[in-house]
DNA sequence: CCAAAAGTGTTATTTGTACACCCATGC
DNA sequence: GCATGGGTGTACAAATAACACTTTTGG
């Protein structure tokens, strides 16, 4: 272990961890992606450890949390803007596992006391993220080796309760599919109805009528037709959509 | 001020908080009841204040959180079991606002340093409830003089962002009028078909069509007529319905 | 010209909405 | 017998669901 280094300015932050976070909470945040017709979802892996997680961090002391939110994903993904919306809050005094945190910190050569506050009970508030996946540049930090996209279908095992909050977030998702203009933060600014209808029909697991889902989706007002068509493909060219 | 007699035992949890309880977290929950042709919400006032706030607690360090609200509750309400449900967390820097809490502690004669956990920022984690108005015994405890209920078109002033918490709250309830058989914990297990008309229409806050509406509830396989009739009343008896 | 995908319209069913008359009861 | 509230049905509109043929394009 002894040729694994560590952050110095990480050894601080967990050994003395200071004033600027509320304690014994966190953020998690469940970023979906759409690309090569599936749902993605932005994971970490940790630095001396094969495991991953959700991206997810702290609230600074006089930070709402919304912004905090806000403030962790554009570390992880660069983005600025993007559909972020609080879903709910995980309370299992269990949830953290302090086993799996003791783990990580094992393999990265670190001993701290069992005081310490990475080993206090985290209550997690979940966030729900929306992001066009081509603008996504995720980013690692300090403790992660890759922040990457993972199939949903193929999520591999994650620490803590990350499944689960990634079951209810999905759960939330489906939801609100047809009260929330969701392709709009999931799809490229121009797009054609199959590739909506391919976007419904991945996150819903089930197949949809072609002619019902374009007039439903004709009847919002939020989604126009321009005159273009995608040009390039084969086939018959289809016709492109925006939101306005 | 001197007259005024603070419990020992209250002196002592919050002037060296003992470490039972997640820091900074805490509970908020809305009661709704019905009676008569109105919605109340459930208040507690606080000694030596005549300021109002919604029921709510911490969390101690092994507990789920939905536990918590079921015990905060139960003290509260006297009841065990109740429909209680999880609906948004609040987690602005400045809802707590200190400046209650001192105003409240001047009250009681008590002073306390800045760095008093009192004084933390807390995040809010707000819970539904919804209980037969009938059932509930209103009970107070160590710090507050008055729980009793309030009906909602009527909330006095309430500290921190507590009017905030139940307009969501109230958003929430709206929202899941027809994917929630709110009359099932709202009413008595008997009720009729007017009663259980009046209660949506309360929450709704417009009045509904008496056929059309009879025609929705009917079609829900969870409410049954029953053979009996609510007899005493004046003018024509009406059947009585329960939830299976 | 053929295969593959995209565009479009009609019908039947279900659901929602508007609306009016008769019945039971207490006074 | 009348005022009040409770029970019920029908007709129209809207939304949903099922379903098939034609058009475009590349190869």
């Amino acid at each position: 272990m002894e040729n694994i280094k560590v952050p110095e300015e990480f050894k601080v932050l967990i050994s003395n961890r200071d004033k600027r976070y509320v304690r014994q909470c966190s953020i998690d945040c469940v970023v979906f992606g759409f690309a090569q017709n599936q749902m993605k979802v932005l994971l970490v892996q940790w630095k001396y450890l094969d495991k991953w997680t959700l991206p997810g961090g702290f609230i600074h002391q006089d930070e709402p949390i919304d912004q905090a939110a806000n403030r962790i994903l554009k570390e992880r993904t660069g983005l600025e803007k993007l559909y972020l919306k609080q879903f709910a809050t995980f309370g299992d005094p269990h949830r953290s596992r302090s086993k799996d945190m003791q783990q990580m910190l094992d393999a990265m050569g670190i001993f701290l006391p069992e005081d310490n506050w990475l080993f206090e009970r985290f209550i997690s508030i979940g966030y729900l993220a929306l992001v066009n996946f081509d603008r996504v540049t995720p980013n690692t930090d300090l403790l992660s080796s890759v922040c990457g996209w993972h199939n949903l279908s193929e999520i591999p095992d994650l620490m803590f309760d990350h499944t689960h909050i990634i079951q209810t977030a999905l759960g939330t998702l489906r939801k609100q599919l047809y009260t929330e203009p969701v392709g709009k933060y999931l799809l490229p600014e121009k797009f054609t109805m199959p590739e909506l209808q391919k976007l419904y029909e991945t996150i819903l697991g089930e197949p949809l009528d072609r002619r019902n889902f374009a007039k439903k989706i004709s009847s919002m007002s939020s989604v126009k037709r321009l005159k273009e068509r995608k040009s390039g493909g084969a086939h018959r060219a289809p016709y492109l959509y925006t939101f306005i």
